[in-house]
DNA sequence: GTCTATAAGATGATAGAC
DNA sequence: GTCTATCATCTTATAGAC
């Protein structure tokens, strides 16, 4: 009786249907609200009852999940790094493969920005948010050096022998300062400030991402070229 | 009377010596102490007592310098930008006198950079802090793009003027973007967050500007002429 | 798993003495 | 100007009911 009762509580599907997917969803949907607020503010401009009632759960929910605030953002941070890595390994992997001994700049830098410029275009508000927290954790001198070392190292350096490949006279010291130079374009690209907006009176927009692609590839080879060939 | 007594209050070395300069050291050693903390936790990852401790004076002293939590930022904000802004002013103009009709990509770039350059290597720590601050908050996105923007836009324009006259089939769209990009490498440069000594395992310094500004100026002046001219 | 209730301490800001 | 003392609020985190 009192199952029969239950079960016509939730009816649409029998048994326990939708336990997985709540339990699911609560976790992803606290994930989603502090990847938005954390992006935004920072680590310390976010408080766990901001993220609690945007997230329409309570506090100790959070801690239940993830333990501590800092775990929280750790957790927020990994989710996609490890999505998005793989994905750009696999497509510079790709690009290596068909063009063996024929790599150039463009292309290599082609493979490596494709797959985040492609989420960013067509990932929906998550992506954008969590790209915008990687430039702002890129920026960050207290900690920012040592977690974008852990999560984003071994992509870059696939990158830096890829160049070297189609720049087999640069030094590693150029070719070291020139990904900087093309990590700093990217990351405040990806921040989508609105600086870009406002700077342009209106003319440019921060996430048109079909504007940006041709030009910052263009942009990062010829300089990449410039300093890496001294000509 | 009054009048010579209080002339006489504020002599050579005399009377009350060191008033005016405890007053002064004790405002620039708030705003000294605020730079160094606000640069590396930005603005929520800093309390009021935290600097009041590593200043040496009260809380209720900062409030009664600078009002709030805010305005204290915007003081620290505002202190250097007014300083670096007229002396690049001053060195683009320079530039553009010298040479007229005959400006080029490289000597815009170069005069835009210079003063930062020479501030960020011979300015101090107290520089190196602020800069640092400049390139975490370019990449803030609640209130990064309106702060950049109320500070930094005009000697912005100028720079881009200038490049224009060294490309004038330059479209303003790639002139915007391109100059994005600057940025972002700029910034990245500045906020020395030590990523490029722990990618390059130690082979670069982020603080090491004589490395820096011949690459910087190198990459940047090819990315625009690509970008700009289109070939 | 999810909640209520609450501990234990930090925070921005102010009043008022000197 | 600079201090001490303090307020009202907010913070992260936990205990324990359901």
């Amino acid at each position: 009786m009192s199952a029969a009762t239950s079960a016509r509580v939730r009816p649409a599907r029998v048994g326990r249907p939708n336990k997985d997917s709540r339990e699911k969803d609560a976790r992803e949907a606290i994930l989603d609200v502090a990847e938005e607020r954390f992006s935004r503010h920072g680590f310390h401009g976010v408080t766990v009852r901001e993220v609690a009632n945007a997230a329409h759960v309570n506090t100790a929910l959070i801690h239940y999940y993830f333990g501590s605030k800092k775990e929280l953002f750790d957790a927020v941070f990994m989710r996609r790094a490890e999505i998005i890595n793989a994905e750009r390994m696999a497509a510079m992997d790709a690009y290596a493969a068909a063009h063996g001994d024929g790599v150039t700049v463009e292309g290599a830098i082609e493979a490596f920005l494709a797959p985040v410029l492609t989420r960013l275009a067509n990932g929906g508000p998550g992506w954008r948010n969590y790209f915008a927290l990687v430039g702002l954790v890129n920026s960050t001198t207290a900690w920012g050096g040592e977690v974008m070392t852990r999560y984003f190292d071994p992509v870059i350096h696939r990158l830096i022998d890829l160049i070297a490949c189609a720049l087999p006279e640069a030094s590693k010291e150029d070719l070291y300062w020139s990904y900087n130079f093309l990590s700093g374009s990217l990351t405040l690209s990806l921040a989508e400030t609105g600086r870009i907006d406002r700077l342009s009176e209106g003319l440019c927009h921060s996430d048109d991402v079909e504007a940006l692609r041709p030009r910052m590839i263009a942009y990062a080879a010829a300089g990449f070229r410039r300093v890496c060939e001294g000509k």
